[in-house]
DNA sequence: ACCTGAACACCGTTCAAGT
DNA sequence: ACCTGAACACCGTTCAAGT
């Protein structure tokens, strides 16, 4: 039934894989803006006719990578959900599994976010789209997942006019602005400034919970040193390769 | 003592001005990845080489747009801040004047956020970059400034282990998530999407400005239909604007 | 059927030649 | 002193020619 393939279906993925993790590697060596498809063909032993089968432009390509780094995120999220302790602790995990990621892979966050634009969008394959749809959802879910155990077991109610979704949104939200905002940061160049993208992200996801009476309140419960434990737990790996590369999460 | 000028100073910054403006329009039109060194020059009335006598390259001109738009919303900031009320309602007043700036002026919001990049960071001239400092700085001062006279009227109190700044950076750090995520979104394409950004921007202010403690708090007054009268009052024209290209601020 | 890389249009930047 | 635009190196994409 399936038409005739003469070459077949793994291969390709295989050659498609290596064209994406070419690109991430020249990404971090050279800068996302400096991504070229003359530098991937360059790197990979195929021609550029061939670079072109797999993606119909640098901005499928673009958005592939982006793909790519949604589902290494998925995968720490995902940690975070199933950690073993309650709801309010869940959600500040997964906010740090979303620094840990931005620290570890500058270049993967920095690939989602540069796909979003609406030039990437509006030049990468339907395929492709569609992929990055399913992708976004199941970010959501774990998020939506955490939020609706709190409302189950109380230790969460909705604030009036909001819903599971918004209130999921909000922490997505405040979360993204410090990492967005601090996790670029090279030590503070001209002395400017004192923030510490961990310390502020604790700081803000606590003052959120906090305003959405999600308990233990701050003031019941210092949630500090629980949380440095429980990362560890969660991110062995990610965190000795955070330490590899000088970079320790600070919370003083 | 001034070394001799043939040129006078004025027609120089005049014809700097007249670069920006168009590269402005163009960003407007094209969308900023599309905009053209060749392409400003072919809507200016001089040639290539006197647009890199004041740009040193397409980078620079970028920082020369990003400083510009700080600019605009530095005025905005600086109406919130000397409106007169609740030190609360200016801070929610600011991020809505932040919302009204990236709706009004989306290619400007853009503009800042790409310049923040390194490689254009990288590319610009030290003029251009001080500039810069001494403009985030302006901003940054009216956040401040609204900061400070709530902890001096005692409805707000610092947190244990925060001082001004970092309360100051944390209601900045989520007007610019909620913003970032959602003022540039289409009509929910897929469906996807029930979140409106302002109706989000006030939960979120709100829902931080609680956990802070930042009085009067949400359950002893609704901050809603005051909000809209201040903001008509701070933004007659911004808002006027807003409506003629169909878009007004909606809470309900 | 599949792959190749020369060729084309366009981009950022420079600088010898003009006035 | 100031301006111009041809020229160069590099980019994304295509497609005739090969196997």
């Amino acid at each position: 039934m399936t038409p005739p393939r003469l070459l077949d279906e793994n291969a390709l993925q295989e050659r498609e894989q290596t064209i994406i993790t070419v690109a991430i590697t020249l990404i971090q060596r050279l800068g996302i803006e400096n991504l070229t498809m003359d530098k991937v063909v360059a790197q990979v032993p195929f021609s550029k006719g061939t670079v072109y089968k797999h993606f119909i432009g640098k901005e499928d390509l673009l958005l592939a990578i982006s793909n790519h780094a949604i589902k290494v995120l998925s995968d720490l999220f995902s940690r975070a959900y199933l950690f073993k302790g309650c709801s309010r602790e869940r959600m500040l995990l997964l906010n740090f599994s979303y620094l840990i990621y931005a620290i570890l892979y500058p270049e993967l966050f920095q690939s989602v976010i540069c796909a979003k634009s609406q030039s990437v969008i509006g030049k990468a394959s339907e395929q492709r789209l569609n992929e990055n749809d399913e992708l976004g959802v199941e970010l959501l879910t774990a998020i939506h997942g955490i939020v609706n155990d709190g409302l189950a077991d109380d230790s969460l109610t909705l604030p009036e006019y909001m819903n599971v979704q918004q209130l999921s949104f909000a922490n997505w939200s405040i979360a993204y602005g410090a990492i967005a905002l601090l996790s670029g940061e090279v030590e503070s160049c001209s002395g400017r400034t004192d923030l510490i993208v961990e310390r502020e992200l604790f700081n803000h996801s606590n003052l959120l919970f906090d305003g959405m009476g999600w308990k233990p309140l701050t003031k019941d419960k210092k949630h500090c040193t629980e949380l440095t434990i429980a990362l560890q737990s969660l991110f062995p790996q990610e965190l000795a390769l955070m330490k590899e590369k000088g970079r320790q999460l600070n919370f003083s």
